[in-house]
DNA sequence: ATGTATGCAAAAATTTTGCACACTG
DNA sequence: CAGTGTGCAAAATTTTTGCATACAT
């Protein structure tokens, strides 16, 4: 899996140095981080050198960013992590992953339907959670 | 369509002020807008009152966050403007809306499927528009 | 060996907060 | 009039940058 950023690093003429790896290697740990969280975490590195990292990774398309639940997340890019979405609960914030092939499919011909040449997409749908529905009757 | 605003800031109990009168119209004039954008058209409030309304709107569920073509943006939320999605070029910046009904309903269904009680979705499709298509070519 | 990435320290930019006064309802 | 919202000024936080040194290739 390391191999997969050094192999990606090399094809882009960047060097694979040990903040890279550590990054990229907290992602995978981590399905939803924020900077704050990864610039704490971080304690081997400086601030600045995640913050380049960060960048470096989102030019290079290893990483996006989103918006769920509220929140500015950090993750990887389809092509580092099974594609995927998100179901968030609005109420405790549970996260669960979801996945339909007839949508993306058709997301991509809407796409093509525009002239445009779709590269990715993201979905991200909200609601009450069972458990919190059942607490909002009570 | 201030009238919108009114009503609804009066049924949560809430102040009809200059600053959020503004901040609603400015978001209803500007599909895509960010917080810097706001803050500096803003030459009549301080900058602290619009992150306050900012605040206040994205509580009473008024705006959201999103994060498209890698900026974070502040848009209405379907209750104050119509229902859309975008198809932004990743080249150009360039950005469509697009709404496919089909999809919607299968997002809701996707999350009752799940227990969820779905109270709302983004859709984010990025792909090369036609011009930057032809660009790429030549 | 050479060029690039990092750490450190400082600066810039963004966001939050306290308090006295002004305005809304 | 009473209570809440605002401006202003300051603080806290986040992000960016310059430069000398360390590291990757």
């Amino acid at each position: 899996m390391d191999q997969t950023l050094k192999a990606y690093l090399r094809e882009h003429n960047q060097s694979v140095t040990p903040p890279r790896r550590w990054v990229f290697a907290y992602l995978q740990k981590h399905e939803q981080t924020t900077i704050t969280e990864l610039t704490t975490a971080a304690t081997d590195f400086d601030r600045a050198t995640i913050y380049r990292t960060l960048s470096l990774f989102r030019k290079l398309g290893i990483i996006h960013d989103l918006i769920s639940g509220g929140r500015k997340l950090i993750e990887l890019t389809d092509q580092f992590d099974a594609h995927h979405h998100h179901l968030t609960c609005t109420s405790c914030g549970k996260r669960l992953v979801i996945a339909d092939p007839p949508i993306e499919r058709r997301l991509d011909a809407i796409a093509e339907l525009h002239g445009f040449a779709p590269t990715g997409h993201q979905i991200e749908v909200s609601g009450l959670c069972s458990d919190c529905r059942k607490k909002a009757v009570k």
